[in-house]
DNA sequence: ATCTCATATGATAATAATTATCATATGGAA
DNA sequence: TTCCATATGATAATTATTATCATATGAGAT
C-alpha cells in the first residue's frame, strides 16, 4: 500500500558515512532505517517517535544531530516546506513532491515529463543553478474527498 | 538595483483585507509595506527589525499575528524553504524562486518557459493538483564568486 | 459625530523546535 | 588491545512561534 522509497543498501549507506568522515554507529543506522521506512517525509519528532519502540533511550537531541550528520553525508535531505518543523526525505532517486495544502501530507512523485526538465542556461544575476525541485500543491485524496462533501477547504496555517 | 516586487495598491490591499473580514489597521498596513519593500523573502524577525525605526513599539508577536492575517487575506504567502524560520513573500505576480544553497538567499525569478508549464492532468492517488512551485537551487552571484576563488562550497545547515 | 461592540494591539507567558554543553562511552586506526 | 577523536546521553539554553488577557480601536448603527 505504502511503498517504501528506494533506500541505500546498508553497505552503501555505511560507505557514504565513512566517506564523509561520519562514523558508523548503531544509532545512525537506526535513524536512517526509520527514515527510509517512512515515505511521508517525517519530521525529526516523527522519526524519534518511530524509534521509541526499539530505541527507547535515544534522546531527541541525538536524533537531531544524527539527521544533520546523515544530511551532510548525503544519505537524506531536508525537503522544502512552508514553515513548521523541517521535513526529511530518504528517497535517493530523483523525484518531485505532491503537497496537500489542507493536511500537509507530502508524497513522492516521479514524472518523466517534469523530471526531464532541464535548467534554463541563463539565470539572472550570475546565479549558478545546479538543480531544481518542484512542488505540486493541491489536495490529497482524503482531503479532496472531504472538500467534495463539504465545499471548499481553506488553506491550513502550517504545512 | 534591488527592484521591489509588484505590490498591491493601498486601496486594493485594504479591499482584500476587508473582503477577508480582516480589519484595516495602521499596523497591518505597515507590516504589509515592510514586506512589499523587501524582495528577499524575509523572516518574520526580519520584518520586525525593518519596522523598528518607524514602529519601535510594535511587538514581535503582533507581527506574527499580522503575518498570519495577511496570509489569510491573500496579500502575502509563506514560501517553501528547507527548515529554519518561515520566509515570506509579498510578490503578487506568478513567479518562481532562485535559492542559494550556501547563504540561503532567495530571489524571485519569472520565466516564460517555466511559468507556462501546465500541470499533468493525471496525478497519482486521487491527488488533485491546483498549482505548483519551482525552486531552482544553486549558488547566488556572491557565493558563486567565493566558490570560484576557494573551490567547492559545502551545503549550509539551514536555509 | 457619538455609541457600541467585536476585534486588534501590547504586554507577557507559554509552548514548540532546535542547538549547545559536557561527562562518559565507543568506533576504528595502530 | 590500546588509544583517542568523536558519538552518545543527559541536560540546559536558545530560537521560533503561539496563547492569554487587559486595554484600545475600526467600523457599522444610531
Ligand atoms: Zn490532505
Ligand atoms: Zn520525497
Ligand atoms: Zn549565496
Ligand atoms: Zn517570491
Amino acid at each position: 500500500m505504502e511503498g517504501s522509497p528506494p533506500l541505500l543498501s546498508p553497505a552503501e549507506a555505511d560507505r557514504r558515512l565513512r566517506a564523509a568522515g561520519v562514523r558508523v554507529t548503531a544509532q545512525r543506522r537506526a535513524v536512517y532505517e526509520a527514515l527510509a521506512a517512512d515515505p511521508l517525509h517525517p519530521t525529526v519528532e516523527a522519526v524519534h517517535s518511530r524509534l521509541k519502540k526499539n530505541w527507547p533511550s535515544l534522546p531527541l537531541p541525538t536524533v537531531y544531530r544524527i539527521v544533520e550528520d546523515l544530511a551532510v553525508a548525503g544519505l537524506i535531505r531536508r525537503v522544502a516546506s512552508d514553515g513548521g518543523p523541517q521535513r526529511l526525505d530518504a528517497n535517493a532517486e530523483r523525484h518531485q513532491h505532491l503537497v496537500c495544502r489542507a493536511c500537509g501530507r507530502m508524497e513522492d512523485w516521479t514524472s518523466a515529463g517534469l523530471s526531464g526538465l532541464s535548467l534554463p542556461r541563463s539565470l539572472p544575476d550570475g546565479f549558478s543553478g545546479e538543480t531544481y525541485d518542484i512542488r505540486i500543491v493541491g489536495l490529497c485524496r482524503t482531503c479532496s474527498a472531504k472538500a467534495e462533501a463539504r465545499g471548499i477547504i481553506p488553506k491550513r496555517r502550517k504545512s
